[in-house]
RNA sequence: UGGGGUAUGGCCAAGUUGGUUAAGGCACAUGGUUUUGAUCCAUGCAUUCCGAGGUUCGAGUCCUCGUACCCCAGCCA
C-alpha cells in the first residue's frame, strides 16, 4: 500500500515515539498494551484506547500490543468479562497472537518484589484502620502525617507481611505501604496503599492468595515486566505517574516503560461510565449489555455497526489531552460511509399503505430485474416479483401536498423503483377519515422504470407485493437520550430522566421484499430510502429474520420540513 | 499560589526548533449528477488561534500576568 494513500494520524504519542526511535530508546522496540479490568463490558470508550493501543503497535515496524487483564480486584471481576472482553476486541479486528497475559501471572513476583520494597525500608505493614489511614492522609490542602507504624523494623514489617499472606490477619486489619511522602502535595505519594487483604476467591487464582497488589503497584511492575515501552492511559491516571516511575525505580525491573495520558472518549447523548451502563441494564431500561442502544461493542455489533466503522470513527477523532464530546454525529457517519459502499439494497415497508394496480392483471406476477447496488454491478441482482396488489410506505403519500413534495397525491404520477410509473386515481378512506388505500393505474411502457416518451416522474418510492412480502419484525432505534450531555454533573436532575422514551419502536409486521427471508444473522442491507438494518443475532430464526436499525439514511426532505 | 492538566471555527483536530494565504474530517449552506429527496461531485464556511500586555522585521508557536474548565483526599481501576 502506497502510504499517502492512509496517511497515518498525526497525535502527541505518535510523535512521541517518533522521537524515541530516532533517539534509539528502548532498543527502538514499540510494545504497548491494553490492560482492561475484567469486571464489565467493553465500550466505545474502550475501542479508542484499543485502537490506539494496538493501532500504534501496528504501525510501527515490529511493533506489538499486548492484551491484559488488570485482574487485582477478585470482588468485581469475573471469567464472564475476560471472555467477552477477548471476543470484543478480536471482532474489533485486532490480534494480541500469543501475549495474552494477566496481572494475576504476576501475583508471586509482585509478592517478592514487595519484600524487596520493605528490605529496603521503602515500604511498611500499616494496623491503621481505614477511619484513621483517611484522618492520617490529609486533605488536598493540608499535609498528612506519619502513620505510627510507619518505623517499625524491617524484620517486623517481613515479619507481619508474611503473616498476611497466611492469613492471620482478618481484612481490613493491616496494609502494606509504601514508603513515600506523607506531606506530598500529590495525594497519590502520602504513602498509597500496596496491599490490601481480601479474602475471597479470584476467578483465576481461587483462594491461593488473600492478599491482592493495588492498581498502581501492580500496572507499572507488570507493564516492565512484559518489556511495556509506551504505557498509554486516561488523563485521570496523570497523578499517578509520579508514583508508577518511584516504584520502577526502586525495584530491579527489566525496564522502565513511559506512561503517556490521553483523554478519554466522551460522546454527547450517550453515557459511558461503568456505574451507569451498569444501572441501564439492571435498571431494565434496556434489554441487556447487548441492547442495540447500547454503547457497548456488544450493543454495537448487534445494532449493526461494522468493526471497520468503529475503527475508522477512533481514526478521525484524534488523540490529545484535551477534554472534549465528540458529536455522535461523527459515530454515526462512520457507519453509513462503511455501510453505504458495504450493503445491498433492498425494498422493505415499515408503515404500509395498500395500493391496488386497477388495470394491472388479476393473476399475474411478473418478476423484475434489481440491482443490488446502484454504483457496483459487481453485487450483482436479484428478482423482484410484481403483482396488482402493494404495499407503499404511509409517507409517501399525501391527499393534500405541500410544494416541493415529489411522491403521490391524487392525480400524481411516480416511479415505482425497479417497476412501472403509477397515477394514483382514486383515494379510499374509513369512516374515520383516514386513507386505508390508494386505487391506482400503471403504464405498461414503463417496465423497469423508463418511459419510452421520455417523460419525467420527480419522485421514486418502494414498494413490496403484498401476496409475496416477507412479514417480518423490526426494530427501530434511536439515541437512548434526549439531552446532549445526560451526565452533566452541572443538571440537578438524575441523568436517567434524560432517557429518550422513544429509543425503541417496534414494528411488529414489516412487510419486505421475500429475498430477505434468507438473511442471515449480521447481515446488514440497506433499505432503499429508509435507512441501513441487520439482522438481529439472538432472535431471529431460519426464513423469519428480525431487523434492527441501524442508521437512518441521511434525509434532507425530513430536515427541510 | 495544595498538586496535576487543558484551552485553535458549531463538534473534533493538524500545526517539528517563531517566517509567506491557519491542514483535514464532521456539521452547515449553495449548485450539479442521480430510477434511493441516498451516494457522488463542485463551491463556500477562523483577517484569526481563551484574555490582556510584552519581545521580534515577523508569534497560534517565546515571555509576563490573568481567566475558564477537567482530575486528585478508595484498603477501586
Amino acid at each position: 500500500m502506497s502510504e499517502n494513500s492512509n496517511p497515518e494520524p498525526s497525535n502527541f504519542i505518535r510523535n512521541i515515539i517518533n522521537d524515541d526511535l530516532k533517539n534509539n530508546k528502548n532498543e527502538s522496540r514499540v510494545h504497548t498494551r491494553f490492560p482492561p479490568e475484567p469486571n464489565g463490558y467493553l465500550h466505545i470508550g474502550h475501542a479508542k484506547s484499543i485502537c490506539l493501543n494496538f493501532g500504534v503497535a501496528q504501525d510501527y515496524e515490529g511493533g506489538v500490543c499486548n492484551l491484559r487483564f488488570d485482574d487485582t480486584n477478585p470482588e468485581k471481576e469475573d471469567v464472564e468479562y475476560t471472555d467477552s472482553i477477548q471476543n470484543d476486541v478480536k471482532w474489533l479486528g485486532f490480534d494480541w497472537e500469543d501475549r495474552l497475559f494477566y496481572a494475576s501471572d504476576y501475583y508471586e513476583k509482585l509478592f517478592e518484589f514487595a519484600k524487596q520494597l520493605i528490605r529496603d525500608d521503602k515500604a511498611y505493614v500499616c494496623h491503621l484502620n481505614t477511619d484513621e489511614t483517611r484522618e492520617y492522609r490529609g486533605t488536598l490542602t493540608e499535609p498528612g502525617k506519619p502513620s505510627p507504624y510507619r518505623d517499625r523494623s524491617v524484620e517486623e514489617n517481613l515479619d507481619l507481611f508474611g503473616r498476611m499472606r497466611a492469613a492471620e490477619f482478618d481484612e481490613g486489619e493491616c496494609l502494606l505501604r509504601a514508603k513515600i511522602d506523607m506531606a506530598s502535595p500529590n495525594m497519590n505519594m502520602r504513602d498509597p496503599a500496596i496491599y490490601r487483604i481480601r479474602k475471597v476467591a479470584h476467578h483465576r487464582t481461587g483462594n491461593d492468595w488473600c492478599i491482592y497488589p493495588m492498581y498502581d503497584y501492580t500496572h507499572c511492575v507488570s507493564d516492565a515486566l512484559e518489556g511495556i515501552t509506551h504505557s498509554l492511559c486516561t488523563l485521570e491516571f496523570e497523578d499517578h505517574r509520579p508514583l508508577y516511575d518511584w516504584f520502577l525505580d526502586q525495584l530491579p525491573v527489566p525496564c522502565h516503560p513511559q506512561q503517556i495520558e490521553f483523554a478519554r472518549l466522551n460522546l454527547n447523548y450517550t453515557v459511558t461510565s461503568k456505574r451507569k451502563l451498569n444501572e441501564l441494564v439492571t435498571d431494565g431500561h434496556v434489554s441487556g449489555w447487548d441492547d442495540p442502544r447500547m454503547p457497548t461493542i456488544v450493543g454495537m455489533r448487534r445494532r449493526g455497526y461494522t468493526p471497520e466503522s468503529i475503527r475508522d470513527f477512533c481514526g478521525r477523532i484524534g488523540v490529545t489531552k484535551t477534554d472534549t464530546v465528540i458529536d455522535v454525529g461523527v459515530l454515526e457517519n462512520c457507519v453509513r460511509e462503511d455501510l453505504d459502499k458495504r450493503t445491498r439494497r433492498v425494498l422493505g415497508v415499515l408503515d404500509p399503505l395498500k395500493v391496488v394496480i386497477e388495470n394491472y392483471p388479476e393473476e399475474e406476477t411478473e418478476s423484475l430485474d434489481a440491482p443490488y447496488h446502484p454504483n457496483n454491478p459487481d453485487m450483482g441482482q436479484r428478482q423482484l416479483p410484481f403483482s396488482k396488489v402493494i404495499y407503499i410506505e404511509q409517507s409517501d403519500f399525501m391527499e393534500d401536498p405541500p410544494k416541493k413534495f415529489y411522491r403521490l397525491g391524487p392525480g400524481r404520477e411516480v416511479r415505482l423503483r425497479y417497476a412501472y410509473f403509477i397515477t394514483c386515481n382514486e383515494v379510499i378512506k374509513d369512516d374515520a377519515g383516514n386513507v386505508v388505500e390508494l386505487r391506482c393505474s400503471y403504464d405498461p411502457e414503463t417496465k423497469g422504470g423508463n418511459a419510452p416518451d421520455g417523460r419525467k416522474v420527480k419522485g421514486t418510492i418502494h414498494w413490496v407485493s403484498v401476496e409475496h412480502a416477507l412479514q417480518t419484525e423490526v426494530r427501530l432505534y434511536d439515541r437512548l437520550f434526549n439531552d446532549p450531555k445526560p451526565d452533566s454533573n452541572k443538571h440537578e436532575q438524575d441523568w436517567k430522566e434524560f432517557l429518550n422514551s422513544d429509543s425503541i419502536k417496534l414494528i411488529k409486521a414489516a412487510y419486505l421484499e421475500p429475498s430477505l427471508a434468507e438473511a442471515q444473522k449480521e447481515d446488514i442491507f440497506q433499505f432503499e430510502r429508509t435507512g441501513y438494518f441487520c439482522v438481529d443475532n439472538k432472535d431471529s430464526l431460519d426464513g423469519k429474520p428480525v431487523f434492527n436499525r441501524t442508521v437512518t439514511l441521511r434525509d434532507s426532505w425530513a430536515k427541510r420540513k
